[in-house]
DNA sequence: CGGTTGCTTGAGATCCATCAATAGGAGTGG
DNA sequence: CCACTCCTATTGATGGATCTCAAGCAACCG
């Protein structure tokens, strides 16, 4: 199966064969993280910008109280940076919630890329906006959005991110992330996370046994939680 | 007084004389908005990204049950969009708070002047980074603090900003929001942002007379919002 | 097996939203 | 200038949503 980040990058620009070649080539040396790792940047790998593989992963931060707020959440195929980020921004607080496979391209490589092929500049640009559209929408969540509507609509967009990358299959994935990975996500306590699952499964919405998701109803649950598919109408390529 | 946003950029790369020349070219024809009036792209000035000039503006979003989040929060000198944005991502959900004056900068002037001087591209990169991180820990704020946290971070962070354009005097700014926008900004009502600042006014850490606040203890507010300056810690060009 | 981790449930406390009412100030029309 | 209205800030009272503390249970693992 295709790399799922070329995968996704397909998504937004329509890349030639020499494109999926330069790309391929960021994949090629392979690195790998034991599950709540924090595998950010280390001095010998500075100047590079993480791109998962395989697992999911998350940018966080701590408090002093203690408290953890997960900031973005990385899928197979994501950049965990901006492709242009400047070297002094890079993030330590880089961390897999499951095993994770990443490859580290250089930032210099990256660049490169993006000037020889404008698809590739096109479908990074695109990248970039669509992280941004996620994380405007979660901190819209976490505003303005009550429990079981958070977690409703972070199904909603995991169902979308999860599709791009074809790991969706009959409307159910797998949600390999524990219930205080989720308060961490949302802004709940692990308590209320708890709680507001079984609201859902209540409610016919969805199933969730072991680490599989089955969403039974997805217009229900974007109805729920004001979910409009369009907040990420950079999705497909086509306008 | 220096344009904001050529001031605000210095902070980000040591720019020549040719280089802010190129940026002032940018500002040369103002528009100007209302308080409270969308202005955001219209089909004749696609294309562009808008630069605040003067006056308080914000990114927003409606949910359906008729609540508003304020997504970011923009100053003088903020550029609305990253400079790379696809058209397609251009958004439609700003406003100005304030009246408001602002420019109109052409996705491809940007580009054009990015490719003159690194100096502009850097800037232009580290300003994205800023407005990121500033976005993310607003995502920690609304997930993992209180509310008079929540209040004091922002206060902590517009005094930091506002420095960096030279709008502080003496610990003390203009604040020239209602109540009901700190609580669309902050994910609070309007009752509870007004109890939450009189419990930072009793504290003795802020006053807030008119539309003018002052900060009587920024190290205290600091401490209790958990606000570490760092993470604007690109702020400073100097590495 | 015993220890650990993650999920579940209950009870009580806390934070914050909502509803409602008052008061002051700014603008507006007569 | 005055009466009127709208907007904003403020305060009280109440209820609900969510947190915290605590305990039990199942699954996994060395």
């Amino acid at each position: 199966m295709e790399l799922p980040f070329i995968r996704k990058l397909r998504h937004g620009a329509a890349l030639t064969e020499d494109d999926v070649a330069i790309l391929a080539g960021f994949a090629r040396s392979a690195r790998a993280s034991h599950a709540r790792a924090d595998f950010g940047i280390d001095s010998a790998t500075t100047r590079s910008v993480p791109i998962v593989l395989d697992g999911w992963a998350c940018r966080y931060r701590m408090l002093a109280n203690g408290k953890r707020q997960i900031v973005f959440l990385f899928l197979p195929g994501d950049l965990c940076e901006p492709f242009g980020v400047p070297p002094r921004f890079l993030d330590h607080a880089l961390s897999s919630l499951t095993p994770v496979r990443y490859a580290l391209a250089p930032l210099t490589a990256l660049r490169q890329a993006l000037y020889a092929s404008p698809r590739i500049e096109q479908a990074l640009w695109w990248d970039m906006m669509l992280s941004t559209e996620i994380e405007r929408e979660r901190l819209v969540s976490l505003g303005r959005r009550s429990a079981s509507e958070r977690m409703g609509h972070l199904f909603c967009e995991l169902h979308l991110r999860l599709d791009m990358i074809g790991l969706v299959e009959e409307d159910g994935f797998d949600l390999p992330v524990t219930q205080v990975d989720l308060g961490d996500l949302l802004g709940l306590s692990a308590v209320h996370v708890n709680r507001s699952l079984q609201e859902l499964r209540k409610a016919g919405l969805i199933s969730l046994t072991g680490r599989r998701l089955m969403i039974h109803d997805l217009e229900s649950l974007c109805d729920l939680s004001y979910f409009e598919p369009d907040y990420l109408r950079g999705a497909s390529a086509s306008r």
